[in-house]
RNA sequence: GCUGGCGUGGCACAGUCGGUAGCGCACCUCAUUGGUAGUGAGGAGGUCACGGGUUCGAUUCCCGUCGCUAGCUCCA
């Protein structure tokens, strides 16, 4: 490549030594050095990093920290920016994250027309092509500083960094701001980026704090790169369940009926009940599982047994709630809250008679509809809500049975997520409790350390890819926590299992030992795939609304011609259901190309068209969705079984011609 | 819960600077009986989310409620 150095030289670079040619023409062995230049004529602002070590890295907008540096120049040009047109508003943060760059003021909030207007302004600040210059400051000249730009935040932020601090700061033109880079040699490179949203945040993350205005932004060096970003966004809205499945009349939600209370319609029902069927099924037959149905609401007393009265009462949507302080209700009703939760449910069943060692482990599978009292901000489609069903299970086992019974949870687990296709989609999370928090947990630190080791020990024995995070345990116990992201890249937690060696004591559940004594059991709190709404709603974006076959609520569609094939469309009919296959007719006097219009804009997986040739034949016509779909004639017979495998084998793709 | 945005027939949208509303798709009826992404004609359907206020008059302006939504906080 040539660069083009600032004081207009030029020089070209080849092969594998170009980086640290580049690096000593222009480091000199200082420790940041930079240029701003053209490569191969496209303006780029270049910079290098040597290390102490001698170690280099060359700050292209290829490499992570050049994107940092050119977002974190982003947020600058964006605060700069606001500061020109608000003088009052007060600087914050303005981090760099993926895909853009953020930056929170004190100020008014924005309507569109004013993010447009700072748009304008950024545009302009790009255009000055100014320069950017970094230097660094002590503790006390940085807070000097900011007191005499009268930013408040930023003195904040200063003071609680430890007092010998050296503090780096950026300036460009008429702004400054502390800023731990990289950042730029000048705003020039920031050509094509778009405010995309603002909104409130707390200062600090804190709701106790004052709330902020947010903007956000996506910026990139190269116009393509903006337009794909803004079609990409474009494009996932029309995979996005909350939009498709309601066009799809998977579910809707009513007003009157209340927030986080989706319906679910015919269509998503029947998707909902495919998926229970096969759970059910999966667990009882193949994973050693017992069901129970046990009661959606209990008296307060059991939730003051478990610590949920105590670490989760307002999660709960509790009944007759004017107790005294005697806990007794006024009207003389019994206090009763509905479950958030089955685990108490299923410990009474397993109370229930008297337990040895051999009976040991007890899987307790129910398709287990819970309700939670979320906050009313947090609802959302189907991922959110405020009563949900979840294939809930609770194992009771012996200590030396618990590694064992663990893995199989997730050997389950994986299981559902393999047939389900999304196996590859998913993150593992070791959920932590918080040692600073001690007051949100039961149990005692030991036994917590412990088992979170037992449950890292698993993973790394599996062989699977996790990460650790604090403060994310149950009140109860650490647990494994598989996380999916929605098409806008929000992570929700599917499928959850948990390590509880606690709650058996809370409930005083044990079972009689080899030598006769009472025994405390341990407890696995797990779901196979958790909750349906939830699940339905990552499947509708996952195959944006196109289900396979087997979980599709309508699989084949007969599409006769005219009305002189209805006798032979209802014979394949018969057929099909006689099969258990889910199958329709169309049999509207519409035309065949408006019928095949309808049935793909559904994403039905398979249209059997019939008519005269078919009739004559007995065959008929198969048409799969997607592009070239016609897979032509073949006998009815032969499309009943091969749906049927298709269907049998849960396969999650369609079948070919002959 | 907090800060914004939004709410017009089933859906996607026009519109009204205050004088009670339209288009397309869908739906219904009739004709058409067809061969792989939209047959034609006609018809019905909305107290403009709900409640209050201002006004001679409110879908339009103001306030409140409900719902949807972007985030923040929360998610045992």
């Amino acid at each position: 490549m040539i660069i083009t150095l600032k004081d207009g030289s030029s020089k070209k670079y080849e092969g594998a030594m170009s980086v640290l040619d580049i690096a000593k023409d222009i480091s000199e062995g200082l420790a940041r050095v930079a240029c701003a230049g053209e490569v191969d004529g496209e303006v780029v602002d270049l910079r290098t990093m040597v290390d102490k070590d001698c170690s280099l890295n060359i700050l292209t907008f290829d490499t992570e920290e050049g994107k940092k540096a050119f977002r974190h120049t982003a947020a600058h040009i964006l605060a700069q920016a606001v500061k020109r047109l608000y003088p009052d508003a007060k600087c914050t943060i303005g981090p760099a994250i993926e895909d853009g760059f953020y930056y929170d003021f004190d100020m008014p909030s924005l309507s569109r027309e004013d993010l447009d207007k700072i748009e304008a302004e950024m545009k302009k600040i790009v255009k000055e092509n100014i320069a950017i210059k970094s230097f660094t400051l002590s503790r006390p000249e940085a807070i000097k500083l900011m007191e005499e730009k009268n930013e408040p935040y930023k003195v904040e932020l200063i003071n609680d960094l430890p007092e010998d601090a050296v503090l780096s700061f950026y300036e460009q033109g008429d702004f400054t701001d502390l800023c731990a880079g990289p950042h730029l040699m000048s705003t020039k490179p920031v050509k094509f980026f778009k405010l995309t949203s603002s909104s409130g945040a707390y200062w600090r993350g804190n709701s106790d704090n004052k709330m902020l205005t947010r903007i956000y932004g996506t910026a990139f060096t190269k116009k393509e790169d903006l337009e794909a970003r803004l079609e990409f966004l474009e494009n996932i809205k029309k995979r996005d369940h909350n939009k498709l499945g309601r066009d799809l009349e998977l579910f809707t939600t009513v007003d009157v009926i209340g927030q986080g209370l989706p319906l679910l319609m015919p269509k998503g029902a029947k998707v909902v009940q495919t998926m229970q069927r096969w759970i059910e099924d999966l667990e009882d037959n193949e994973w050693g599982y017992v069901r129970t149905k046990t009661p959606l609401m209990a008296k307060s007393d059991l939730y003051k047994i478990s610590g949920h009265w105590d670490h989760y009462k307002e999660g709960m949507f509790v009944l007759n709630d004017d107790e005294d302080e005697n806990g007794v209700s006024a009207s003389g009703q019994d206090i009763l809250a509905l479950r958030p939760m089955t685990c108490p449910f299923q410990y009474y069943v397993y109370k229930a008679s008297q337990r040895s060692y051999r009976d040991l482990p007890i899987r307790y599978g129910e398709t287990s509809t819970l309700f939670r009292n979320e906050d009313s901000g947090e609802m959302h489609g189907l991922t959110r809500v405020r009563q949900f069903t979840i294939s809930e299970g609770h194992l009771i086992v012996r200590p030396d049975q618990m590694v064992e019974e663990f893995k199989n949870c997730l050997a389950l687990a994986k299981h559902c997520l393999q047939t389900l296709g999304v196996e590859e989609d998913v993150t593992y999370h070791l959920s932590k409790w918080d040692p600073d928090n001690k007051e949100k947990y039961i149990g005692e630190p030991e036994v917590w350390e412990e088992t979170q080791q037992h449950m890292r020990n698993i993973m790394n024995e599996l062989e699977i890819e996790f990460t650790e995070d604090v403060g994310e345990a149950a009140f109860y116990g650490p647990k494994i926590d598989i996380n999916a992201k929605n098409v806008y890249g929000k992570e929700d937690t599917m499928i959850t299992i948990q390590w509880d060696a606690l709650l058996a004591e809370q409930f005083d559940m044990y079972y009689i030992d080899k030598d006769g004594s009472k025994t405390r059991p341990y407890i696995i709190h797990r779901t196979s795939m958790g909750c349906y709404e939830r699940t339905l709603a990552w499947l509708i974006e996952k195959y944006a609304g196109a289900f396979p076959t087997w979980l599709a609520p309508e699989q084949v569609r007969i599409l006769p011609i005219s009305e002189k094939f209805h006798a032979y469309g209802e014979e394949i009919l018969k057929e099909l259901k006689k099969n258990g296959v889910l199958a329709t007719m169309d049999d509207r006097a519409e035309k065949i190309g408006y019928k095949i219009r309808e049935a793909r804009l559904q994403k039905l997986p398979y249209m059997l068209v019939v008519g005269a040739n078919e009739e004559e034949t007995k065959t008929v016509s198969v048409r799969k969705r997607g592009e070239d779909g016609d897979l032509g004639a073949m006998e009815l017979s032969t499309f009943v079984n091969k749906i049927c495998e298709e269907i049998r084998t849960r396969s999650l793709v369609q079948m070919n011609a002959n």
